[in-house]
DNA sequence: CGCTCCCTTGAATGAGTTCAAGGCGCGTGG
DNA sequence: CCACGCGCCTTGAACTCATTCAAGGGAGCG
């Protein structure tokens, strides 16, 4: 019978190292693939969940990118953080049930659907689930911690460079260029996430272009200096951090 | 025999609402309770781990509250969050095994130590323990979370009456009074926590003492009009939160 | 008593914001 | 195919809030 939903395939898919399914063997990823859904694309602006609803399902990014935000009562919002494919959203429902951001799609996107109540019952059975979640749980958490450290005590300059750093990495990481990417999210989320004004990120992005350290062709971006990027941010960076060269 | 720990009593313990055996039976929390090791009073200062160490319990603080911070490559510190009594600590472990936090007890205090492998263990044999770790790791990236809209676009005074309220508010779920209690951290923390320096919280501190909010003392503070700290602080907060009055 | 540490207060400075205008790319419609 | 308009981004100039620099107060302790 055809089903809505897509085949599944988390064995052969390329993510899956940074996902989920990473740690577990082959007949175990095959018994996660079972419970997994797969929906169809988002649409860029289109929300993926709001603030608030109850979470009956985490998601997990297979291609594109999205934006979570909280908005305050003043009618504001706050971006908390931007996923790419492979990161697992909504673990912040966890705490009771409920989502605590909202979430968009900034490009056209999938997502594979991990249904919370089959999920639990599989993490009860196969240990190395249960490790991997918590591992998946602990990078969050680590990297939170990353962007109150970012926002905490950085001046714009260095907020910029760790911005643009930070993706390069991602992307590598992704097997993508770790020195030409778009940025799917606008300006204005860029500024939001940092916690600066958009004339201000345009302003830094400007000082790089015109420094030649990066090339900026509106989204695109191009880091043709990575030593001074690394320049900038290095003193901002914990201790233990250490680039991947 | 006399063993160099305290005893130790989950059961009776007036966190366990708060803490890691909440949602359990009271046959589950004396299983708990075999694996909990209670150890000598932390002074001042001290050092309860240290970033990059590699992690072989989580803590939670039975008594006294502690600092958790990540330090630079230029020798800064970040102050990432301060733990009270039924809070715990070393989640973001969960990624790789270590640390990525500093811990310091900010007075005398007192923690129950939970080993990881033991933890791990009886967490595979009892769901609600694994169910409410989940819900205490979804509870830390929440307020973390928080954080992070806390220091993205807020002004000093709005970050001032935020963490005050904050702090209101958890010691009242501890039983405590939620208007008068110690700031048991240096003004360089706080200050250091909120983005800000040093003298701006002073100055900030001074205004809403000026204003009658506040009575400072040293390390006391004291509420006098909780709404005031509320109408500061309401446009900043997600339009989930709700104040419990 | 004198020292130290921590905090407060004042005045000058400056980084980022705000306000304002203009440019550029892109889709739509003439 | 070009003109127009809109959304998004950039740039400039004035301003502002928090920082920086500097000095002084006060509690705690030897």
């Amino acid at each position: 019978m055809e089903s809505v939903f897509h085949k599944v395939d988390c064995l052969h898919c390329r993510l899956s190292a940074l996902c989920l399914p990473y740690g577990l063997r082959p007949d175990e990823i095959s018994r996660l693939e079972n419970i997994v859904q797969r929906k169809r694309p988002i649409k860029a602006d289109d929300y993926l969940y709001r603030q608030e609803d109850q979470c009956l399902s985490l998601f997990a990014v297979k291609s594109g990118s999205f934006r979570s935000f909280i908005s305050n009562a003043d009618g504001n919002e706050q971006t908390v953080g931007f996923y790419l494919p492979g990161e697992l959203m909504g673990l912040d429902s966890f705490k009771n049930g409920r989502f605590h951001c909202s979430v968009v799609a900034l490009e056209t996107s999938t997502v594979c659907e991990l249904p919370l109540s089959r999920l639990n019952e599989l993490s009860n059975k196969i240990p190395n689930l249960q490790a991997q979640l918590l591992r998946i749980v602990g990078t969050q958490i680590v990297s939170d911690h990353d962007k109150i450290v970012l926002l905490g005590n950085r001046s714009a300059t260095e907020k910029m460079a760790t911005f643009l750093l930070m993706l390069s990495q991602r992307y590598s990481a992704l097997g993508f260029s770790s020195t030409e990417f778009n940025l799917t999210m606008h300006r204005h989320d860029i500024a939001n996430f940092l916690g600066l004004t958009i004339e201000t990120v345009s302003r830094q992005l400007s000082v790089l272009s015109k420094k030649g350290v990066i090339t900026v062709k509106q989204r695109g971006v191009q880091i043709n200096n990575l030593d001074s990027l690394k320049t900038i941010v290095e003193p901002c960076l914990p201790n233990s951090f250490k680039f991947v060269s």
